[in-house]
DNA sequence: CTGAAAGCGCTTACAG
DNA sequence: CTGAAAGCGCTTACAG
């Protein structure tokens, strides 16, 4: 039942747990470790089927060479992805990911920073729902080298990964109006506070022409369905001919309702921030405004490994990144 | 930088470290340790931003209140939605998640589960990719309590939870035939060891009436796109009029390349294992066969903490859910 | 070339 | 009501 552990193997062998774990963590020869024992060491270790525990590992040395991921929503595809990027390049460089959703809750999240951090991790990658930036504190209390990615606090000395909402969003209204639209709405979605969905707001008000016929609809993210069903009861209501979804789990549900109410929408032209595939599925093909999530995750790694390697000598990055309008 | 440590309360305070730690864990009552010392240890356990060592506890205790999920690839809808549903159970109950995905590695797979035998998970449950069962055989010899999803073992004893994707299957391809079709085909996904792809190619085989006329594509999970696109051309050069897909990345693909090929394959009736909401926003709306998505996560959580808690008396079982026909 | 010992931070019998 | 001590499994100076 017993795990087992350095002692067993040093034991069995008449070695001791010193010289084992030298072997097993390659430095035997740099400690110049004679080869036969060497080899006895490794082929016992295999025989007895032996695995270092992390917990004594993590312990000792401080390290666990492991990095938290902490985002609203993995089955959103955009976070999906985005945590597919950062685990296959940070698994490259040999490091774990625990990754954990908060659902948009903030005391989840205030729970789930707190758990990281008691498991040592090396590092944090967070997409925060926080609407205030000191809850980010404790992290820094910690000493927890942390890079915020899509979701920044501008005014945080803390490094950051993001992409140009606002610019993208006003391309996204001015490919509208190129196609021919007069009147376009955003669907936002909430919560407010979060910087992208913020920005992406502000980008629309910058690109409206007729400032008194912007029009914002609230789309509250834990009931997108039914505030996009009243959303577009009110855009028929008015002359509204074109849509900017800022987030892409809006866009899904305007499809959905107009499947519903067998609306064809086709006299509406929309377009939404987040390319997924769906997009290129439905009728009318929907445009976007395209992140470059790989980019961001790379960069997101390679920022936190910045950080872990070089705690003092560290310069505070913020990137920003460009979209990229699809038009369909 | 330094972080906080028992010692550093129990000095500060001038009491031992046993006593900080039996207050912190709840069990300053049972121990009949002073009220008011009680609160001073926990006033300055805040004031000082205590956080235990989960390492140093993990060391300790052997346990750790932690579940490893590893799943083919979160951002496949079904695995995303089982992740979502067992997270927030095991949330509910105390215990933390670290989620993997191996994309179908059989390496990466067997990496990770060493990674989390190490990191002294508690329990785990794997959709695996393995090809041969005696993989998991390590995990037994650590004792370690497991539970298959989705993916199982039939000749192992092993604790596992799936449907009957066999059934499924049939009443996908009766519902083709109510609905007129006579030739149906079945797309099928690499690899083909998957028990859950190889039942349902079975029960296609099973229900369909004109063995003679039974024609299976494979598509290769790495390449589904392409595949799916001869498979179509094959398709339409025979005089097949329904396609059952073996999960729903194969129905995403046929819709997106009908749509790139401007096929409107209204002609061809497609049922697909699995319900995703894309299938009621395209036109024509694609039937499905849906797993019951929550139970699986609810169960395989029952089935492990039954392990974890009761080593020795856990009868093993073998769970199988019922699959429901969604007719669009 | 190898071993003995200290110590990471915690919990838990044991003692008083 | 509280403390001293052992020990979980590991790594790393230090000594020889």
């Amino acid at each position: 039942m017993k795990k087992v552990s350095l002692k067993d193997i040093a034991e069995s062998l008449g070695v001791s747990k010193a010289l084992v774990s030298l072997v097993l963590n390659g430095k035997g020869d740099e400690r110049g470790i004679n080869k036969q024992t060497q080899e006895r060491v490794r082929v016992k270790a295999k025989e007895l089927n032996y695995v270092p525990n992390q917990y004594a590992r993590g312990l000792r040395v401080g390290r666990t060479n492991t990095i938290g991921v902490i985002v609203p929503d993995v089955s959103n595809v955009f976070y999906g992805k985005l945590c597919k990027a950062i685990e296959q390049d940070a698994y490259a460089k040999g490091y774990n990911l625990i990754i954990s959703n908060t659902y948009e809750d903030v005391q989840k999240e205030k729970k789930l920073i707190t758990d990281l951090i008691n498991r040592n991790i090396d590092g944090l990658i967070l997409a925060s729902s926080f609407d205030d930036k000191n809850e980010l504190k404790g992290l820094k209390d910690n000493n927890v080298p942390l890079v915020l990615v899509d979701r920044v606090f501008d005014d945080l000395d803390v490094d950051a990964v993001s992409v140009s909402n606002i610019e993208g969003a006003e391309k996204a209204i001015e490919f509208l109006y190129k196609k021919g639209v007069k009147n376009p709405v955003c669907f936002s979605i909430s919560p407010v506070y979060i910087s992208s969905i913020a920005e992406r707001v502000k980008g629309y008000l910058n690109a409206v022409t007729d400032k008194s016929k912007a029009k914002l609809f609230q789309i509250p993210h834990d009931n997108i369905d039914r505030a996009v069903h009243n959303a577009l009861i009110e855009v028929r209501k008015g002359d509204y001919d074109g849509i900017f979804c800022a987030n892409n789990n809006i866009a899904k549900s305007i499809l959905k309702n107009a499947s519903n109410t067998q609306d064809s929408i086709n006299d509406i032209k929309i377009i939404s921030f987040d390319d997924i595939e769906i997009f290129d599925l439905v009728n009318p093909k929907i445009s976007s405004i395209a992140q470059p999530i790989n980019e961001i995750g790379l960069k997101a790694i390679e920022l936190l490994l910045g950080q872990i390697k070089n705690k003092e000598g560290h310069l505070v990055q913020k990137q920003v990144l460009e979209t990229s309008l699809i038009e369909r």
